[in-house]
DNA sequence: AATTAAAACTAAACCGATTTAGCATATAAT
DNA sequence: ATTATATGCTAAATCGGTTTAGTTTTAATT
């Protein structure tokens, strides 16, 4: 069990070290190592069980099979779905994945970034709190591959796989149009995230479509740091008068699990008096009472494009012809917006 | 921004590569290197921005500051929630993590070992499948280390932080009882796991010690693979006679939900004609119809403690005294056990 | 037999750090 | 003045691989 390193079987075998990496490396034909000698070498490598430190093996090839995922927050149901898509696809390709979760902060961000380069990760897969221009453009500066994921930055050419968040929410505000709710109101994040931009935006553009006024006191858009707290008084504003909504779009799951355990407090009765959409899933969301309509993301799509595209740009195959993509979200109708 | 490397600093400083790495690695003092050098050597590098190879230096020191974890499955709710856990305390001693997933199979979890290992992590943080004890031999036989998780092998003296399954259940199952339910069923996996065990062992003990006879049919162990189908067709067989059982635990979250489905396509109510209770709690339980009452494990604990302790390990500080955990879940009352 | 080409193999540099062992120089002690 | 001790620093080995630029051996060609 002790282990083996590529110069005792060198030593071993009476060949060079260079033969049997060369010869591990499946270099041996084009350099012309005979067949007995890679044969013997294969096989006391088998034998012997022997696998190469990959930090001795990335310092001298310069790069380590490895990525960097920066979320967050792994816990999340969302990026824990697209997290495992991406692990399961880099593994596929012999990578691993290195994930550090950021909670949000461009300060953590930017260490967590600082980090991963240092780590001689080949290549970063990040959700980005879209505030850190600067990271972004060293990145690009030194032709970093990277792709981020869920997240864009408008200005810049980078890679990105999103899914199509105005869409997504026009498709469940017409939902709710055509079920004839017409006082919508739109709980959300504060714009940092061009996602976040992108659905408030599919909110107000279908409700003009509809020719529906806008009403901002409709609008509640929660600090990132205070939601937990900023969502009660949110939706108490909200049901009550002058506004008295008839439905609500929540724009995250987890701002529909608080959502509609306040409006529980609140005794409101989803979807009678108010009828609510997610976007977003959650695990249990088709169990939830009333079951809760909602704007699915397709996670494994997200994550296995992502290493799809990040892989092509590490090796530079350009192999994937198009490495900005938006995905396409869908409605999944419950009972909680009435239908 | 090119990137600045150890004796880049030491020829514009006119100093050794060894000055330079020691006084960055904070050894200048008792390597008697004056304060003046130190200072400007401190002060280039800030300025350059230098960050070590991690590579490099791993290879040199023979430790990568990396941790491995290998579970089951990320984007599960309760791995999810203990890698966040897991990732947040590895970052504070430095560490960064590297995860994937064994899909319960142990041929995989070999396989993602030997991985890691070659990749040189420090130490590995196992939620094993618990039918490896050639690698879990294999690791102790180096004394390597690593803790398990939510996992034990029992025969083995291993390090390790569970939660107290028996118990978990017991307490599940002591409230069925004390609300008057009296056939109770138990909808499991297959013993693979210790876990697994432990919670039929719950189940049985606490209705021996009521004085209630044990009867097999009413727990139903479903296969890893398989569950997903099975469950329906020991459902059917709980819910109707002979069994017709008033309650039912299940043993993870994600047989609770599948069940719960299950459960209404079958039109029974809940919990008015069959209680239920959850081992393990997923995100929005509370909301489900009705709240499922739960056994909650302490995810920030479990994850936090096996860092400590592998940490511990890996520095050798003998600072942890107990490398043995067993932490106590609890039970969460809600509407779906009839209180 | 001499030359050339191809086949088979290897020494040594290199990746970018850490670390051991030891060399000057300055200061203090005899 | 000589020796011992401390101070300040560095050359070179090392970690375990990969890779470049050869070298040696064998076979083929003239």
């Amino acid at each position: 069990m002790k282990k083996i390193y590529l110069k005792d079987i060198a030593k071993d075998l009476n060949v060079s070290k260079t033969a049997v990496s060369l010869v591990l490396n499946n270099k041996g034909n084009e350099n012309k190592i005979s067949q007995i000698t890679q044969k013997k070498i294969l096989e006391y490598a088998k034998k012997h069980n022997y696998a190469a430190n990959s930090l001795a093996r990335g310092l001298s090839r310069g790069k380590s099979e490895t990525i960097g995922l920066i979320i967050p927050e792994i816990s999340d149901d969302h990026y824990a779905k697209i997290a495992g898509h991406i692990e399961r696809k880099a593994k596929g390709y012999g990578y691993v994945v290195v994930y550090a979760s950021s909670n949000k902060d461009p300060k953590n961000e930017t260490k967590l970034i600082q980090s991963m380069l240092n780590r001689q990760v080949d290549g970063l897969i990040l959700a980005s709190t879209q505030q850190n221009s600067e990271d972004i453009d060293m990145l690009l500066e030194n032709n970093y591959p990277f792709v981020l994921v869920d997240r864009i930055y408008p200005e810049k050419e980078t890679n990105y796989v999103v899914v199509d968040n105005f869409g997504g929410v026009q498709k469940a505000t017409e939902h709710l149009l055509n079920l004839g709710r017409r006082k919508i109101g739109f709980i959300t994040l504060e714009p940092g995230l061009e996602a976040m931009r992108q659905r408030l935006l599919g909110y107000q553009e279908t409700l003009k479509q509809f020719n529906i006024n806008l009403n901002n006191d409709l609008v509640k858009e929660l600090s990132n740091e205070d939601y937990k707290v900023q969502i009660k008084e949110a939706l108490e504003d909200l049901v009550s008068s002058p506004n008295s909504v008839d439905s609500i779009i929540f724009s995250t799951h987890y701002l529909t699990s608080l959502g509609l355990r306040e409006l529980r407090r609140l005794k409101i009765e989803v979807p009678h008096e108010v009828a609510i959409v997610s976007f977003d899933e959650r695990g249990a969301f088709d169990l939830v009472d009333p079951p809760i309509t909602s704007i699915k993301q397709p996670g494994s799509e997200i994550g296995e494009l992502s290493v799809d595209i990040l892989i092509d740009e590490i090796q530079g195959n350009k192999s994937v012809v198009d490495k900005t993509r938006m995905l396409e979200p869908f409605l999944i109708v419950r009972k909680s917006c009435g239908a």
